[in-house]
DNA sequence: CGTTAGTTTGAGAGGACTCAAAGTCTGTGG
DNA sequence: CCACAGACTTTGAGTCCTCTCAAACTAACG
């Protein structure tokens, strides 16, 4: 009987990212050198406006929310849920601040990965560097489905979109973050969802 | 006197590049093997609607224009110039099928990268796994930052923005093309020129 | 059970859209 | 070199969606 070689949680995390590659052995041990468990609470912030983001989260349970203000408004960049991804991506990317803070919606359990312990394992594994490109070639996709969303589509159709891709985001979300998220205000998105409902 | 291991235009091609990565020379040999140069007229499609992308473009002298069409109407999503990247990029990553054509709105010279010729090489070389990456992390980037522009900003703030960072689109680009790249209609788009110009 | 965060409702203003028509530019053939 | 066709742009009028500002309502939490 032998002890495992890593955290066995940390397979839930093998599990998430599986979707685009499969680690050998000696790179899931390298990954478990670096990733960071951590379980947080409601309303902590992971990234704070105008700081450099250092890490990537991938959120195991729980909830969380990019967000920035511009011209005094809240406005909601981006929502993780479970099995994805948060990050403030251009500034994890370019190493320079940004404005996005990245809040807790809910109690989050989440793995950290650190920016520099990341950057140290692409120096020494090959796979591992193909790991980051298929990371960021997947956030990239979903970037354009997200752009596209928002390019030429009407509020209505824009809220459509989201409860049938996500419904779970409208039961957890507060409205006017949502709102904001899809690019309107809060009393549009009110007065669309009392019509979807009646 | 030693002949170069590879066309000298070629260097133009890791100009391009260099704001990420600057290959070392055997990597520069291994791309100069997949890399295509390639002279087409005004009005070529690099992409046609409903096929796979199966190439990444670098633009080295012209312009193309990245688009779909969307309940009739002709959307642009993505402008490329100079010393920039064209690609349908959703198909090229997942090698399924997408709606968005590219054309050529001037005669361009390009340099032409095979999918599966870039997967050969990223295979055999680390490096170039990291020049994958980093093209890629570069493409999100840009894409978040013209998100952005799109997310909560009026048509006149869109415009502004566009006049002050790419002044020559405005010049090259038939403004109905830069209207809906604004997502805006082309009357809405002349209408606020119009005010700019007094 | 009060306080606060979150949501709904109302009224009015305004930006952007649609449809339609008139200009303007540009390249090509006579 | 001019004239015309087609592509592109501007202008107009009317409509509608979404916004703003304001106030009332509801739910959740300590």
């Amino acid at each position: 009987m032998q002890a495992p070689l890593y955290d066995p949680s940390l397979d839930d995390f093998f599990d998430m990212i599986k979707t685009f590659i499969t680690l050998s052995p000696e790179s899931k041990l390298a990954m478990a050198g670096i990733l960071e468990k951590r379980e947080l609470p409601k309303g902590h912030h992971l990234v704070h406006a105008g700081a450099v983001c250092r890490h990537v989260y991938f959120i195991e349970k729980g909830l969380t929310r990019t967000y920035y203000v511009k011209d005094g408004k809240d406005v909601t960049d981006w929502i993780s849920t479970e099995k994805t991804v948060a990050t403030s991506i251009v500034s994890f990317i370019t190493g320079m601040p940004d404005i996005r803070s990245i809040e807790l919606l809910e109690p989050t359990v989440l793995w950290a990965i650190g920016h520099d312990d990341l950057q140290k394992l692409y120096n020494e594994s090959h796979e591992i560097e193909r790991f980051g490109r298929l990371l960021v070639s997947y956030g990239l996709v979903q970037m354009q489905q997200r752009f596209d969303d928002l390019h030429f589509a009407t509020a209505r159709e824009r809220y459509r979109k989201l409860i049938t891709q996500h419904p779970d985001i409208v039961q957890r979300v507060p409205l006017g973050m949502v709102a904001s998220y899809l690019g309107i205000t809060q009393e549009t998105l009110s007065r669309i969802r009392a019509d979807f409902t009646i």
